[in-house]
DNA sequence: GAGGATCGTCAGTGAAGCTGACTATCAGTT
DNA sequence: AACTGATAGTCAGCTTCACTGACGATCCTC
């Protein structure tokens, strides 16, 4: 009785949903990524990198919507994996390109992999269709334009 | 081009999705709540304080899933703001009974208020149907059982 | 009343992300 | 060609958040 009136008053809570949802997939992805040496953020890193070629640190930071200032420790970490290499930009010396090495493909194929399939059972409890909307919400929450005030 | 296959690289990808609304909805919460002086997480614990009393600590950590210490630098900052009091409980001398004080109470309800409007605006960019059906969504995968491993 | 568990508290730790400052480089102006 | 302003990467330092481990006070069971 007394617990439900707690539960309902949180369950409908958008922050509190959000955030939990946040943390088990968190969670689920840190398990799942664990036997290729990287977590989910270094993973996202080399998609966008394999994406496109060439990108410079800066526009991968841009894809991804980080600070310059963390992609350097991302690309540090995943340069200290022999995952990517930094080369100097001939056309502009300021950029680095970030290009992925043979095992960094290798690494980015493989994480994928299990990334989708772990995904997929995150998603287990709700229908299919269910699932698809969800994802369609949540690109159209992360894609509106931003009403503040 | 290159950017459509960047863009869809991440789009689907359920944890750049979850951890952007996040931040999005962290963002304009902030913004709702800043005029009552609390954030979300010390919302959510007057919320929780409201619906069940007495409540102690530990029993207030465990309705929002977190730890014991944390809940103790929650308590420390509504009772700094006088939103909150914390009582021995006569029945076990270990324990804090916390309760709203009057100006807690009215904190809480102009500040749901206002969480409730933000809310709405958050989720304006789906039809009613849609948001409906993604608030029903994200409580059933954060109630469904972990299956780890 | 002795031993083991529970609650609140605090200090210290670790991850994540930011700001500000610095260097090197580029582009446009004169 | 020199000067100016902007840009890319880096680094140090700070903040926030939440955790672990330890401690004292209190409770419960035998």
């Amino acid at each position: 009785m007394t617990d439900d009136a707690a539960s309902d008053a949180l369950a409908s809570r958008l922050g509190y949903l959000v955030k939990h949802v946040q943390l088990r997939l968190a969670e689920a992805s840190a398990l799942a990524l664990a036997p290729f040496g990287v977590d989910g953020r270094e993973l996202a890193v080399l998609v966008v990198l394999a994406a496109e070629y060439p990108l410079s640190q800066l526009e991968a930071a841009g894809r991804l919507s980080v600070d310059r200032t963390t992609m350097v420790a991302l690309v540090d970490a995943l340069e200290e994996k022999g995952l990517v290499e930094r080369h100097r930009s001939p056309q502009d010396r300021r950029k680095n390109t970030v290009q992925l090495t043979p095992t960094g493909q290798d690494t980015l194929r493989k994480a994928e992999h299990a990334r989708e399939e772990m995904e997929r059972q995150f998603l287990a409890p709700l229908s299919s269709s269910d699932a698809n909307q969800l994802v369609r919400a949540l690109q159209t929450l992360v894609t509106a334009p931003q009403t503040l005030g």
